[in-house]
DNA sequence: ATATATTTTCAATATATTTTGAAAGTTCAA
DNA sequence: TTGAACTTTCAAAATATATTGAAAATATAT
């Protein structure tokens, strides 16, 4: 296959990928984009590779830096911001695993906290079974929370060890 | 807090979450509702209870169907059927990474193991870059994928003692 | 300072997704 | 069978989300 033939390929295939999981679509493919560019691109190169005005390409960079994929870089004698992708998939993984987290479970699990204190007899069939549902989701979430937690701290080489002790 | 209170944040949550992930809001209040429910209920009992027209509740709890996560149930002498949420947190979990990874995962893997082979110098940079781009995440992929797999298989205790252990 | 290159904003527009509701389809008891 | 109860379908409408592009803001060179 042709290289060209293959960006195209698995931009597109991030996308839809990326669109699954709650991402936007052009998002995803500037991350795909910046992730298989070798070199740093300007907001005119994304522009022409995806065909996407510059509105677009200027505020989905800039939500990719916040979430911590993407930096900037400022070429020296060069008037144009270059943007490049982190491309270590280890680094990659564990930033989206942090800034979600951040954004989504830890309030979750603050609200199912909270939802657990009910007024009423916790014998009721209705109150138990609601409970019960908040608070197995929550012991859950929390579970996750500190996988998670430890899966960011650690480094590659030593979630592939473990992942290999597990499968001996 | 008031149960009937508690439960309209839960399920308001949990449809945003669910937004958050992918699922549409709908389709995860109705989710929210039938596992906070102490007995089955019936379409009408959703219509009324989240204000949604029949169309879209019938669409929503069949589409829960497919992914495993509502069932069906028939009360003898009733001519209505009656739908109910399976109530397991770690079945929950399991039934959506299973689903999740037949749909989204694994053709993703596929894909990306197709695009490995590209035409040409293996060491112009270009080249080069993407497919180590794509291997990286074809690698990490198959770690999680395997991963996954063995969570889905294994019961809850795996999980709470064994594989956080592994992370400690 | 001024002109020019570049980035950012955001109201308008386009696109995609969800929801409705009424008609068609199905089931079942009599 | 018939018809009442119930479920499913799907085109149209409503809503939500993404995109554009030109104007405003900002940065830089001369």
């Amino acid at each position: 296959m042709k290289l060209a033939e293959a960006k195209q390929q698995f931009i597109s295939s991030w996308g839809a990928f990326g669109t699954d999981w709650g991402i936007n679509r052009t998002m995803a493919q500037i991350h795909a984009l910046l992730m298989i560019s070798a070199d740093p691109l300007t907001q005119d190169d994304v522009m022409e590779q995806l065909g996407i005005s510059r509105g677009n390409v200027n505020m989905n960079i800039r939500d990719l830096i916040n979430w911590g994929l993407v930096d900037r870089v400022i070429l020296p004698g060069e008037r144009k911001e270059y943007f490049t992708a982190e491309k270590d998939t280890w680094k990659i993984a564990t930033q989206i695993i942090k800034e979600r987290k951040k954004r989504e479970l830890d309030p979750m699990l603050k609200l199912l906290a909270q939802l657990e204190n009910i007024d009423g007899d916790k014998k009721d069939k209705h109150i138990k079974q609601f409970v019960d549902t908040v608070s197995g989701i929550r012991k859950f979430g929390k579970q996750a929370d500190q996988l998670l937690d430890k899966m960011v701290k650690a480094d590659e080489s030593w979630f592939l060890g473990g992942l290999l002790r597990l499968f001996k």
